[in-house]
DNA sequence: ACCTGAACACCGTTCAAGT
DNA sequence: ACCTGAACACCGTTCAAGT
């Protein structure tokens, strides 16, 4: 047994944790390997730490959760910040704010189910909200209107709708000519709706492009409450 | 030490497991303390059995969220297949069986954020999409528009909107005050509408009636998919 | 065919002990 | 002030053994 009575010259000295590394480090475990892939003894190996270091910078794992949530949301409360507003147009001005959050959590897959999933409100995901509001209400919306817009808009105004089906799997022709068989007779309509779509653009593999219909509906939203704002 | 040479004649022959069995007891489980309180220990306990035994009648917890949901999907297919449809409105036949799936949803808070999570579609869920793209189909939506509408819908199709903001959190008037004036620093144009609306009405402890933010945005999208229709 | 008990590989978290 | 090692109370799941 060797005691280390003296430190070793040769061990690098390692820059000393800290909460802004502990988060940046969680967020990068959770890029690579999904968000059931950090945990508290995960993340301190990644950090070459054992785990129970990390309580020293985060109370636990509820608040380490909410941190990096809360980070993601500071990246995107930057990127928002940029864009001007052309006063008078609020629609383009509420169209890029939103798909710009989107393009950032499209980098982190694991965030939206995690936003979702919080309890606690994140306070920079308050301040972007506040951004939105203040958009609607110089606009000239009532009060009550921009209230519905909010819940209206939901996850879309962070830039992401949780989809229900995966249609990541990639078939090929054949495969997908048995699929849709078994599927015509159980499921008549989605049969028809799914051969349609494929039929017409081969050149996607999924069924949707998720980014055209994620636009389609934010601008019938949009459309449709610019229209309650122009009656009342 | 007693042996059981003999069986107990005051144990009353407890009915067998089944797969049913099983999925009842963990969607009262579920409805009695959370999805979190769903373990297979705790399960068997509520079915004086052991965990273990659980594993012949589900191949594991995955099966067993997945049946979960399609139990709770089962209940909305029977309800919506009660609603008639009068032929040339598909847009309050719509209404009505978005509106029953949400009456059932409302019965297990835990429901929403388990089928979100579910990447393993439900055959149950498949079916009730089919029967609302029918319901597009016969009124004359295009493919295409069919395809959007469906992404419009997202969850509210299923009867529910993930809130991100959990307003159920009571507060007394004085506890409100404070709790707007430090919002009003940080956050002018939420404590603008927070402060109006609570104002309005003090009959609802929430901020927000959910029912109300769920019919409007359902009722938004829905009129936007019908002047495009019309359009076409 | 179904149920059990012990065991395994993981969790988050505590606490006293080290430096 | 920060980090560690052992321990605790939980998980899901396996496997051989019982009936």
């Amino acid at each position: 047994m060797e005691m280390a009575t003296r430190t070793d010259p040769s061990a690098k000295p390692r820059l000393p944790l800290s909460r802004e590394r502990v988060l940046h480090a969680a967020i990068t475990l959770a890029d690579e390997g999904g968000i059931e892939s950090v945990t508290m003894r995960k993340l301190g190996q990644k950090l070459g730490v054992e785990a129970m270091s990390l309580y020293n910078h985060v109370a636990n794992k509820e608040e380490l959760l909410d941190g990096m949530v809360d980070s993601i949301m500071g990246a995107i409360n930057d990127a928002v910040g940029e864009i001007e507003v052309r006063s008078g147009d609020w629609k383009t001005a509420m169209r890029r704010r939103v798909l710009s959050a989107r393009e950032i959590l499209l980098r982190h897959p694991w965030a939206p189910g995690l936003i979702e999933s919080r309890t606690n409100v994140s306070a920079t995901m308050t301040g972007y909200f506040d951004s939105l509001i203040g958009l609607l209400r110089e606009a000239g919306f009532s009060i009550d209107l921009t209230h519905h817009a909010m819940h209206a808009l939901g996850s879309r105004a962070l830039g992401f709708a949780q989809e229900l089906y995966d249609d990541s799997q990639e078939l090929d022709p054949e495969e997908m000519t048995t699929f849709l068989q078994q599927m015509a007779g159980h499921y008549p309509n989605i049969a028809w709706m799914i051969q349609e779509i494929t039929h017409d653009d081969y050149t996607t593999l999924g069924w949707c492009d998720d980014q055209a219909e994620f636009e389609f509906a934010l601008d019938l939203i949009l459309d449709g409450l610019e229209r309650s704002r122009a009656r009342a």
